[in-house]
DNA sequence: ATAAGCACCTGACCGC
DNA sequence: TGCGGTCAGGTGCTTA
């Protein structure tokens, strides 16, 4: 579940679950999302077992669990990528990738009762399309060497509106690929880059470079507005793909103005919604509201 | 450094 | 029923 509200309902879900547990086995049951811990799958294995889970971290699209040795087990989900919780015994998923045998702390019981001092639970990677994938990050429970690269998420509280201003005004791509690029901005995705443009009432085409600053600053607002109200719902779904821990789904695509909504009449003015190619992909706009730009003229900077 | 295109995967769906 | 094309929430690598 690709961006940032659906990485982030996950992560929730995982810290609510499994913070305390400690890893007592794993099964990599497909090479291919472990492909860049250079260990192999065996050694992926071997680095987890016997670690304590301490925390359940989030930058952008990435989250990790923070381990006792200071290690992280990074993720990524990809296009189809999902991480359930099961009871052990549970069916196997058609697309289970990876098998981690947890001993989580028990709930607290009723006094008197003999309770276990843990109870077994599963957690498990699967992803369809494997474009998503998971790594033992040395070193990284606090930050992940492996996404230094991927900048702060509009939801992080050091995020830096004045720098994203900045160093969007002083590039020349349209502001839906500024929007895309996690080096300038992570967790924005096609769904809410086009949601965010919509609300702002500006085209996707337009480049930075003849934005004004004010304007980048609405933009942002509506990016934090429209990833908030569907974190409140869950995220975005459009079928058993993108669920949470307990493969459940959100809500929030019904709550979407723009996004897969060709031919639709835009909610503010009526035009109907258009869908176009950019960057190998869909974007969906009004094109009313949201005029494209002029072309840039040669010899104008 | 920035910019743009393609590669990496599987599966659903559509027209023929 | 099968075939080929298109589409899908993403990132990383390569080439200028």
């Amino acid at each position: 579940m690709p961006e940032l509200p659906e990485v982030e309902v996950v992560r929730a879900g995982l810290e609510r679950h499994v913070v305390g547990a400690s890893i007592e086995a794993v099964e990599v049951l497909h090479p291919r999302p472990v492909r860049r811990d250079h260990r192999g799958p065996t050694g992926f294995a071997a680095a987890l077992v016997g670690q304590r889970i301490e925390a359940v971290r989030r930058r952008g699209k990435y989250f990790w669990l923070a381990l006792a040795n200071g290690d992280a087990l990074l993720g990524h989900l990809g296009m189809s990528g999902q991480m359930l919780l099961h009871e052990p015994g549970a069916l196997d998923e058609r697309h289970l990738r990876v098998r981690f045998t947890l001993a989580a702390p028990a709930p607290l019981v009723e006094e008197g009762t003999p309770a276990p001092v843990t109870r077994p639970l599963e957690m498990r990677f699967v992803d369809q399309r494997m474009f998503g994938g998971l790594v033992v990050s040395a070193g990284g429970a606090e930050l992940p060497a492996e996404i230094v690269h991927i900048a702060r998420d509009p939801i992080d509280p050091e995020f830096d509106d004045d720098e994203f201003v900045r160093r969007a005004r002083r590039r020349t791509s349209a502001v839906k690929r500024l929007l895309l690029d996690q080096g300038l901005i992570s967790g924005v995705g096609n769904i809410y880059a086009d949601e965010a443009l919509w609300r702002a009432r500006l085209n996707g085409e337009r480049p930075g470079d003849r934005l004004t600053g004010p304007v980048l600053r609405e933009l942002l607002g509506h990016v934090r507005d429209v990833m908030g109200q569907a974190l409140a719902q869950g995220g975005t779904s459009f079928d058993a793909l993108y669920v949470n821990v307990n493969g459940e789904s959100g809500y929030f695509d019904r709550s979407l103005d723009a996004y897969g909504q060709e031919g639709e009449p835009c909610g503010r003015c009526g035009t109907a919604i258009r869908r176009v190619a950019f960057m190998n992909r869909s974007s969906f706009f009004c094109p009313t509201c949201q005029r494209p730009p002029r072309a840039r003229r040669a010899g104008r900077r």
